[in-house]
RNA sequence: GAUCCCGUAGCUCAAUUGGAUAGAGCAACAGCCUUCUAAGCUGUAGGUUCCGCGUUCGAUUCGCGGCGGGAUCACCA
């Protein structure tokens, strides 16, 4: 439709002999501006030097307009020109969400370019803790939104299971393996003070008893054994929530590969780093920084940037056209380091899309909930997923803007009520499931989609509720476009909220079981659209749709 | 002090990425269940979109300057 139109007036804008320029269309807010409207006389009125809506009615004018398709082309307000669909139209394109069914909202608008998404990233040093679900479930729907869009996704987890973090781990649990064994040993200055080192060091007393009090310095046992422990428990949180990467990769590949001194040594050469104090500086200053920056300390180890940058250039190297990297805003400092240095080995970083999102603070109704890090009972996100349960916590953390700092309710998510948005969905759902299976009694079989379309009357489908329900549903690919090519996953749940909404409006209005057997097929068609976007909505967030509640 | 994010109804947040009369949910008030799930629906009330200037047909959105909140500013990741 849009591309019929835009065709059109692209043609009688030519014929008018006004300048060509980008028609767009969008959806107005309000009904009463009909379904799509043109913006093309605002933009074309000052070039052309007439008044904007002159410039309209002259459009108007030369439109062809083909009645099965448009009800109504109006111009209004300042000059912006309103299309209306007709009733047959929207019946006839919603029998398409029956036919395409489960991938109704999917498309091809990503080309099949090849996409890397990093994201969680966390290393092997202790559990995911509550604050990390953000990152979790904003990587897992972007990653879901990119396939719906037909991106050739790569859902990628980069570690680093050597340098300091990993040492201090090691010797943690080894403090408190010699703790266990009742020695009076101390836990270093920033050892890590979890409870699961102690339940890790525990379960290596009762592998291996006291045989490990001498160690070499390097603690290698326990740095293996701690780092194979928090990452399987790591993935088996990620697990509760439908999370799957498709590739570790480990850091330390990128040193025994030679890729980090390949880095340094390209960078040398193009005067972009220099020795000084015993260490190598990156000349971040000559991108705009306040200051150079170490890449690599005077221990010869090199910080994190370095490899970043070597990780940023392999991930080029591997055939990725689109690098998606999401980081929670306490790493918002290091990203145009990397980006600098990727620019400068001579990749164009328009194609790594950065997303920072802001932190989450919890609340338990009234009563803030710290969750320091210092603190040796942290929240862990296990924790409150067996708080709230699996679809609160997807739900409920993608549902604000990334930009924005998130409070989490654990009250409200753990509600069984009205008040809690994820049931209000999962309501509307279960709602038609149940619904359906009256139907099911009454001998229509909605699970026949063959038949169902072959059989059903729509021209019965005309009410006002069933006409605004289907335009909502039509709208599902364009939201899920848009949530993509954006990276905005909170705007499905704003769209699944509305779809909701608008049923139990319909719902409320027009009873669909009844005794006019043509009539309760036909809406019970409306019922099933309904349902479907739901469902595919819902797979896209990983929440779970119910039968009954 | 510098950099980035945010500032919208009493509270938590939207706003089709520059569009028309700024919208939802909670909370408040008033209604709606002998009929498909009331975990629902309808209505009322609630606003100088932090302030100021600018850009233009048009600004919550873009630019500049303030104010307020958060994050970051390591030879930690």
């Amino acid at each position: 439709m849009k591309a019929l139109l835009q065709q059109q007036l692209n043609t009688i804008i030519a014929e008018l002999q006004y300048p060509a320029i980008d028609i767009n269309f969008d959806t107005p807010k309000m009904e009463a501006h009909g379904d799509l409207t043109s913006n093309a006389a605002l933009l074309l009125a000052k070039t052309v030097g007439k008044n904007p809506r002159q410039v309209a009615q002259s459009i108007v004018e030369r439109l062809k307009i083909d009645d099965s398709f448009l009800s109504a082309v109006e111009i209004a307000g300042p000059g912006f020109i309103n299309f209306r669909f007709s009733t047959k139209y929207v019946v006839e394109q919603a029998t398409k969400i029956l036919k395409e069914y489960h991938s109704f909202g999917k498309s091809q608008a990503g080309n099949g370019k090849k996409t890397n998404l990093e994201w969680v990233s966390a290393n092997p040093t202790g559990l995911l803790h509550a604050g990390h679900g953000r990152q979790v479930l904003i990587g897992q729907v972007i990653g879901n939104l990119l396939e719906w869009t037909g991106h050739d996704v790569t859902r990628e987890y980069y570690f680093n299971n050597a340098g300091n973090q990993m040492r201090t781990l090691a010797e943690s649990i080894y403090a408190r393996y010699r703790q266990e064994l009742g020695d009076d040993y101390p836990l270093p200055d920033e050892g890590y003070k979890g409870e699961y080192i102690t339940d890790i060091a525990k379960e290596i007393i009762a592998a291996k008893g006291d045989t490990l009090k001498q160690t070499d310095e390097e603690r290698t046992y326990f740095k293996r054994y701690g780092e194979e422990w928090c990452f399987k428990k790591i993935k088996l949180t990620l697990a509760r929530l439908n999370v799957k990467h498709d590739v570790f990769y480990n850091e330390d590949s990128l040193y025994t590969t030679g890729k980090i001194t390949e880095v340094i040594e390209e960078f040398k050469k193009k005067d972009l780093a220099y020795d000084s104090e015993g260490a190598v500086w990156f000349r971040a200053t000559k991108f705009g920084a306040d200051k150079d920056r170490v890449i690599v300390k005077s221990t010869g180890e090199p910080t994190y940037r370095l490899p970043d940058i070597a990780y940023h250039r392999e991930k080029f190297r591997r055939g990725f056209e689109l690098i998606v990297d999401i980081f929670g805003a306490d790493h918002i400092a290091t990203i145009p380091d990397v980006l600098n240095g990727v620019n400068a080995l001579g990749y164009d970083t328009k194609d790594v899309k950065v997303i920072i999102h802001q932190m989450v603070s919890f609340v338990n109704g009234d009563e803030i909930v710290k969750m320091s890090k210092r603190n040796a009972k942290t929240y862990t996100l296990d924790d409150l997923i067996d708080e709230v349960g699996v679809d609160a916590v997807a739900y409920f953390f993608v549902m604000r803007s990334v930009g924005t700092h998130l409070e989490f309710d654990i009250a409200l998510a753990k509600e069984q009520s009205d008040k809690n948005p994820v049931y209000y969905l999962q309501y509307a759902h279960a709602r038609i499931a149940s619904i359906l299976r009256h139907a099911a009694t009454a001998e229509i079989h909605v699970d026949d989609v063959a038949t169902l379309l072959a059989t059903t009357d729509f021209s019965l489908i005309k009410e006002k509720e069933e006409i605004d329900l289907l335009k909502k549903l039509l709208a599902f690919p364009e939201i899920v476009k848009s949530c993509a090519f954006s990276f905005e996953p909170h705007r499905l749940t704003t769209y699944l909220r509305e779809v909701a909404e608008t049923f139990h409006r319909f719902y409320h209005e027009h009873r669909v079981i009844n005794d006019d057997k043509q009539l309760m097929q036909a809406r019970l068609t409306v019922c099933l659209m309904t349902k479907i976007v739901i469902a595919n909505g819902c797979k896209i967030l990983s929440v779970s749709c119910p039968e009954k509640m």
